[in-house]
RNA sequence: GUGGCUUUAGCUCAGUCGGCAGAGCAUCGGGUUGUGGUCCCGAGGGUCGUGGGUUCGAGCCCCACAAGCCACCCCA
């Protein structure tokens, strides 16, 4: 038997429902943002991401699908779709097209991590990316969107978490004096904080284990390193969210795993998706357009919902509402033609119909009954009877009447 | 990459002391003329995750591997 493979799933009907769900809802606002759609390729030259999301991390040190090309060249699926979005802004130069360009996308990333709840080898996010401006009007407005997305897709309860990581000219001071710091506590923490020390020393703010927690809080914090324009601009961040009344909290040790980010950077976590509780992450990337080899900076801030996870939170509010509106049961075969034209009319005014092939009349309304259908129209070879599955209750109708009560519904 | 738990019909799960593979639900058929859901009868569906080992005999005991779930790690 063949399966799919490990961390990989099929999303079968009727949860395939709740995704078609979340992605309208997902493509209407950013529609009414003004945001429009980009699709990049699935696989990219590796020299991409090792260069855009950043060697050192564990995306690109032990998560990416990559492979040898026939013709030698080394190919990797992509893991991540911010570094795709700029190599493509760049290579058709958008930065010549007039103002902001705000793009977004859905589609499948990769990573080959062990899965658990929440966190699968091929993975779907739903994201945005507003590259052109280093305004925090920009940063503000997609803040806001993401949140719109979220509440219309029907989840609540959600924690905002925002900061600022600061920017290639001080955020090396800040890691020099937590590494100062560091020096004289590390070896009273945790075997991964030691660890991290050397490998990753921002990671060490992140850690859950209890009891670092004490000298965690003594270790010192980003925003009191942040630059005269780092500052200013988070500033600016924060007082445009409480002006649109959003609510956020603002988390100092919030840290991100890829290279790219600088300045703002911003979580969206849920109670109910157990360890891996965040459903969204994002912030700004001004340096990433250079660290590509562009010779024009493209200074941008996008984001990523963990699609998954958002059905996931979703799921149970959102069942079968979208019935079958109307099952034909042919019951005499020489009706069948008439039946088949009928259906196709009120099929082309979106009405949900089955046409069931002819049979008993027993048979048929028991298969209207399975499909859930809200009302059956039996055929027989002289009339025709509308009958409601919930009631029972049964009238006889015109031809023309039954089509006119289908049609009509939907336009 | 590390750890814990799990794996028997499509699904949920029983299976005693090692002795013929089971139930409920679901599916399909039947209960005679044109009426579904409830009810009654019947049928199909299994390499007991895979491969070894112990034994006269293994779903059950032992070993290895795989997959799933959860956690670490990391992230969305």
């Amino acid at each position: 038997m063949i399966r799919a493979v490990k961390g990989t799933r099929d999303i079968l009907p009727p949860a395939s429902a709740v995704w078609n769900h979340v992605e309208s809802v997902a493509r209407r606002i950013f529609r009414a943002y003004n945001y429009h759609e980009i699709r990049t390729p699935i696989f990219e030259e590796t020299a991409l991401f090792t260069r855009g999301v950043g060697e050192e991390t564990d995306i690109v040190s032990k998560e990416m699908y990559t492979f040898e090309d026939r013709d030698g060249g080394s190919l990797t699926l992509r893991p991540e779709n911010t570094a795709p979005v700029i190599r493509s802004y760049i290579e058709h130069r958008m930065d010549q097209l007039p103002g902001l360009q705000k793009l977004y996308y859905i589609g499948p990333m990769f990573r080959r991590e062990r899965p658990q709840k929440g966190r699968y080898r091929q993975f779907f996010q739903i994201g945005a990316e507003a590259i052109g401006s280093e305004s925090p009007a920009v940063d503000a407005e997609a803040i806001e969107m993401v949140v719109e997305i979220l509440t219309a897709s029907g989840l609540d309860g959600f924690g905002l978490l925002i900061n600022s990581v600061g920017c290639p000219e001080c955020r090396p001071v800040f890691i020099a004096a937590l590494r100062e710091r560091l020096k004289d506590v590390a070896s009273t923490m945790c075997r991964d904080c030691q660890r991290r020390v050397e490998t990753n020393p921002l990671r060490v703010l992140d850690c859950k284990v209890p009891e670092d927690q004490p000298i965690i809080e003594t270790l010192p914090s980003i925003l009191d390193y942040l630059n005269e324009s780092c500052k200013v601009h988070f500033e600016a961040v924060k007082r445009y969210l409480d002006e649109r009344n959003i609510s956020y909290t603002v988390k100092p040790r919030l840290v991100r795993g890829l290279d790219y980010y600088t300045r703002t950077t911003f979580e969206i976590v849920h109670g109910s998706l157990g360890a891996q509780n965040s459903v969204l992450g994002g912030g700004r990337y001004d340096g990433l357009a250079e660290s590509l080899g562009s010779k024009v900076r493209a200074p941008g801030i996008g984001f990523s919902i963990g699609e998954d996870r958002l059905v996931m939170t979703v799921e149970e509010k959102h069942a079968a509402v979208d019935r079958l509106s109307l099952f034909i049961a042919p019951i005499d075969e020489s009706k069948f033609s008439d039946c088949a034209l009928m259906a196709r009319e009120i099929r082309r005014s979106g009405t949900r119909v089955e046409l069931a092939a002819p049979g008993k009349l027993k048979k048929l309304l028991e298969q209207a009954n399975k499909a859930g259908a809200v009302d059956a129209m039996l055929v027989f070879d002289d009339h025709y009877e509308l009958k409601n599955m919930e009631t029972g209750e049964q009238q006889t109708l015109t031809r023309q009447e039954l089509v006119d009560k289908f049609t009509c519904k939907k336009l």
